[in-house]
DNA sequence: AATGAATGAGCGTTCATTCAT
DNA sequence: CATGAATGAACGCTCATTCAT
């Protein structure tokens, strides 16, 4: 009875401190991968920074690529669990994409290094399509789909549109803003770009005249007037 | 008198032969690092590829990535002129617009190493911002802003949008699009994408009231279709 | 009074305990290093397969190359005494050097993993030499040359030979067929070896007039008795 | 005409020059390997020794083991050259058998390196079974079958041993006297043990009464006359 | 101009061994 | 006594780049 709980006691710290020291791990390789990318980032710096032997890194992860590969797992999971918990709360599919896609851009705006991973080293790798983390990924972006399609299905969106490419356009604007917000210093704010972005896919950028009348002329092209799609 | 022309065709002959060497280098790298990626190709490779001795390919290039850097600038600039060229002809922002899409699609299209090594290599790579080939594209891309600006001073485009967001949302697409397509092995074909893409952030996706009756007509322009806009 | 008996119990408890965890290691650290050489092998293959924490082999040897040394020990110390029980059983040098070799051959049959580490890892080791485990084969090796001063001694053997030499010759071609029969594989079955390799050490190989006569009752094994060759 | 003969002698040059170099870092390797075995002995030794770069040792050399299994091939022609050679001026299998022995020994006896890097490091390593320099070795061993058996065809040599097993035993010694030389600091003279050897095993051990008589006594040791083994 | 040859500089990974509990 | 965890210390190998001809 004395012994017991002390020992557990134990187990419990010594699988906390090396939770800590795991974490600690990652913490400062996605800082050192973010920085450097990944071929210019060692494991020595990592080990250095973190205060952690090379060796002991590699008692925790197997591989250098593994180590980087599992920087965005925990990260990634905390934003989509999030991302499922509010579109509860949210009626309306174009307010949920908004929400979505606010979720996405603060996000990166407040988690800098997991951005500059994601978007410099590891939306291009292929190896990491087989991954856990990249696996996570993949879920959470079909919430967006699933929003598109209630949308759809609703009546809010239009009927002939094509949810693959509006999700498309969804991820590649949100990356695209992402990179460059990246790739030029992060100068400004990500997130004020969300409303203006959103309201501009859902409302497109065409003017629109009041009258109706014209709807039918403004849209079908001379090359392809005569043959309805497919 | 004799030497003279002599010469200058030796000379003329030897700037040639340099001229086609370098190219030929440049399109085996293009097809290394497209293969590769940066880090995984070597030189050693490009050399034997190419028949020419690592040592040579240092006399036309300064370093590993002087050669990446210098692989785009042509490509690129064909391009652009090509779209500049193409612009002069088209009436209307939102066709005009079309054909930009159209034109990098197409062209990621038909050179996927190129599409390859501006997708998963250049577009993260900081020091290629300073560059010859990255200045051609930053001048390419200034059109799709003129074309936004000019669809906004006209009429055709809402007042209220901002360019370099929709800019943002019509390359980051492109570049999606292409970077997936690459990623998954280039399946499917990127041409049949353009249409529904430029009509979806044209029009947007919101539904409209009436609309359902026309929209088999949807994309004939005001403009184009005979009748004065309004 | 309670105690006292107990504890002792436990004390032989746990020295029994000890040491059978002892030889668990010794005899899995056998194993392995026969498979894999001494470099190959690691204390963390040792350890997991004698369900022995790495930790605990260092309480028990000091070192991996102490482990190693430690092996054949035991088994060469079984051998050796063994040796010595029967050559007091025996009459005659020559039937002596006979059970000599058999007792090596059978030995390495039936201990592979002994047979591999003495002629593949421990032969080559200067530091082995000092070991506790090499005394006893230096002593057991003793006997051999005993043997063959006491063949000398008695008129059995010539009395030019070298006894050294003749030692070597025995060791030697010992020695070579079992590294070959470890080294391919052990194919087929050493014991068989020994009687043709004695009756070739002991008679020589040169051919003597007149000598075909009595053969049949000199060496001819049972086996063979029915087909006399020539 | 002026420039041919300059690129040739050039070339030439070249071709020596890496042949030196070549060949100073298998001399190198030699000493190394033969001082430290194969794992102790690192490339960066045999680089600083050499004053040849490590990577310029790996332009020679693809590996480390290939280095090692390298070093033999030379040494090894030459000595079974040199073999097959002599073997033709001699007469008598009692003879050639001599001559071999000598041979192995005294090339072990000069060349040191070698002797202990074959008896110490290669004999028992299976990938270098599979090797040009093994299969040199193998190639001169069966010299030693080919004279055997010439003996045996010739009556030289009693019709009723086992080629085999005769080969076995004058490697088998050979080698172990090597080994022992090269393990006890080479203390002796190798050479000297090549006649009092091949005596040993030529005539055998066992002495012979000059009665002729005896003979058929002579070869069933008394104290097994009356049981026949088996 | 062209290249065969040489190398400096670096890095990921492995393990025997130790320490703290 | 037993062990989970941590690490120091190496080392083979690669390649972009330069030099000498």
């Amino acid at each position: 009875m004395k012994k017991s709980p002390k020992s557990k006691e134990n187990k419990m710290a010594g699988k906390n401190k090396m939770e800590a020291r795991k974490n600690m791990i990652i913490r400062v390789a996605a800082e050192v991968f973010a920085k450097k990318g990944f071929q210019e980032a060692t494991i020595a710096e990592i080990a250095k920074k973190s205060k952690i032997s090379e060796a002991s890194i590699y008692e925790y992860f197997t591989t250098k690529e593994g180590l980087l590969f599992s920087i965005p797992a925990e990260s990634a999971k905390e934003i989509f669990d999030l991302m499922e918990f509010h579109l509860k709360l949210i009626k309306g599919s174009a307010n949920k994409l908004r929400a979505i896609v606010y979720l996405f851009m603060t996000s990166y705006q407040h988690h800098t290094d997991f951005a500059a991973i994601i978007m410099l080293i590891l939306k291009h790798n292929k190896r990491f399509l087989e991954t856990e983390g990249h696996l996570i990924i993949r879920q959470g972006i079909k919430n967006i789909n699933k929003v598109i399609e209630e949308g759809i299905a609703s009546g809010e969106f239009r009927k002939d549109i094509n949810p693959y490419l509006v999700r498309s356009i969804i991820i590649g604007t949100i990356e695209h803003l992402t990179t460059n917000w990246i790739m030029t210093g992060r100068p400004d704010n990500l997130e004020k770009l969300v409303d203006p972005m959103i309201d501009c896919i859902i409302e497109g950028i065409q003017s629109r005249p009041n009258e109706p009348v014209h709807w039918s002329l403004r849209k079908v092209p001379a090359w392809e007037a005569g043959s309805p799609k497919k």
